[in-house]
DNA sequence: GTTTCCATGTCGGTG
DNA sequence: CACCGACGTGGAAAC
C-alpha cells in the first residue's frame, strides 16, 4: 500500500467523463494496482479511483504539463475495460509504502437474513394462529421470503425487506401472480413486511390487497441478548 | 486528514455487527470526523468505516485490553444513530497529518442524462417517421423520460436506462397505465430503451406489449467528438 | 461465468 | 428534513 499526499489534478474517462481541479489530496495506491482519491470528507467513497483489476504506469509529463508545474503523471489503466485515470502531480507532500500483508476480511452478522429467521422463528407476529410452512421458498422467478398458512389454513406469502419500498410490493405482486396460479395454493394472500414501509410502498400494496406489517427488529430479538451490545 | 498504518482490531456495532480481526491496515481520519480503515485490496469500499457527523475519541485501554498488546484505543460515535465503531490500535506503524483544505468537488459529465439527450436528438432511432413531443414529461409519478409520436401519430412513452432492469419496465408500466387513463393521449404504447437489457427484463417488457431498443451510446454520439478522448 | 438481489449502500435532486 | 431515484453503483449468492 503506497499512500500519496499530493497537490493534483484529476481526469477519468470510462462510463462517464469526469475532471477534478488541482487540489491537495490523498491519493491510496493498494496492492492489486487499484489507486484511489480521497478529499478531507465526503464519506468512504473517493472522489474519483479505478477498481482492479488495474495497472498504473508513472509517464512523464509532457513539456507543457511540465511548464504548468506538473512534476508527474500517473496514468492508470483498467484491465477489462477501457476506463482510465490520469493524475497530475503538482506537489508531492508525503510519499510513502507499506506492507500490509492479506486481511482476514470482516465477520458479518445478519441484516435481511437475520429479520428473516426472527420473523419465521416468531410467525405469530402476523397474528394468532399462524404456522409456519417453509423459508425460501423456491419459485421459477425466485425465492419468496416466507410460506405461512393464517387461521383459516389459507396460503400467505410473506416478503421481507429491511426498508419498505415500492420495489419490494411489485416483488410479492409477481410472487403472489405466480402462486396464485397454482390450484393447490390459490388463493394465496401477501403479507409485506418490513422494517419501515414507505408511505407509496404501503399505499400500492393495501391497493392490491396486500397486508402491510412493520417488524420492530429489537422487539422480535427480545431482550435476551443485550449481551451482544459492544460497550 | 489523518493517516495511520497500524496492527488493529475493529468492531462496528450499529445497523449490524461486524469485526475485523487483528491485521495491519491504513485508518483514515478525515476533518469532518469519519473514519475510514482500508485493507491493501478489494475496491475503494473500506473494510469498516464511520460516516459523518460523527466524534472520535482516544480513550485508555482498560488493563486487560493492554495487557493483550492494545497500545491506544478509538472510540468512534456516530452523531445522529448509536452507530459506533472501536478500534483497537496494537502497534502504529505510521502517524501522520495533512492539512487538505476544502476540496473543489468533481465535474461529472453526464450518463442517463447524456444518453437522453442523444435520443431525443436522435429520436428517428425508434424507427422512421418518430417525432419528438417533449423529455422529461411530468406526471404526478414521475417525468417520462421521453414522449414521442409514432408515424401513425400515436403517443409514445420511452423510458430510458443505462442498463435495462426489471424496475425499468415496472417503472414503464406505471407511466404507460396513468397516461393511458387520459382520454386524449390513449392509445400511449411504451418504449424501453437502455444499453444492455436484462433477458428478465426484456421477457416482463415485451409480455406487458413494450417494445426494447438497445441503445448504442457511440453509434449515437457519433464519431464527431473524437476530441474528448483523454489520451 | 452470468444473473439477481442486497447494501452499515452513497449521493444528489426535489417537495 | 424526508422522500425518491441514479450510481463509474459494488458485492455476494444463486443458478
Amino acid at each position: 500500500m503506497r499512500v500519496v499526499i499530493a497537490r493534483c489534478s484529476v481526469d477519468y474517462m470510462g462510463r462517464l467523463t469526469a475532471h477534478l481541479p488541482l487540489a491537495t489530496r490523498l491519493l491510496m495506491v493498494k496492492a492489486d494496482g487499484s489507486v484511489l482519491v480521497h478529499s478531507d470528507g465526503g464519506s468512504y467513497k473517493p472522489l474519483n479511483w479505478m477498481a482492479p483489476p488495474c495497472a498504473m504506469a508513472e509517464v512523464e509529463p509532457t513539456d507543457d504539463e511540465r511548464a504548468e508545474g506538473v512534476r508527474q503523471c500517473w496514468q492508470v489503466q483498467h484491465a477489462k475495460s477501457d476506463d482510465r485515470l490520469r493524475i497530475l502531480l503538482h506537489e508531492v507532500l508525503h510519499d510513502s509504502s507499506h506492507d500490509l500483508g492479506i486481511d482476514p476480511g470482516l465477520v458479518k452478522d445478519g441484516v435481511e437474513a437475520q429479520l428473516q429467521a426472527l420473523l419465521a422463528e416468531h410467525i405469530h407476529t402476523l397474528g394468532e394462529g399462524y404456522t409456519l410452512v417453509r423459508r425460501e421458498y423456491q419459485t421459477p422467478i425466485g425465492p419468496v421470503d416466507i410460506v405461512a398458512k393464517d387461521p383459516t389454513g389459507a396460503t400467505v406469502a410473506v416478503e421481507i425487506k429491511r426498508r419498505g419500498d415500492i420495489d419490494g410490493v411489485e416483488q410479492l405482486t409477481r410472487y403472489l401472480e405466480l402462486l396464485n396460479r397454482d390450484p393447490h395454493l390459490a388463493p394465496v394472500s401477501g403479507v409485506f413486511a418490513a422494517q419501515q414501509i414507505k408511505p407509496q410502498a404501503r399505499t400500492l400494496a393495501t391497493d392490491r390487497g396486500i397486508r402491510c406489517v412493520t417488524l420492530d427488529y429489537d422487539e422480535l430479538r427480545g431482550i435476551d441478548d443485550a449481551t451482544t451490545r459492544l460497550f
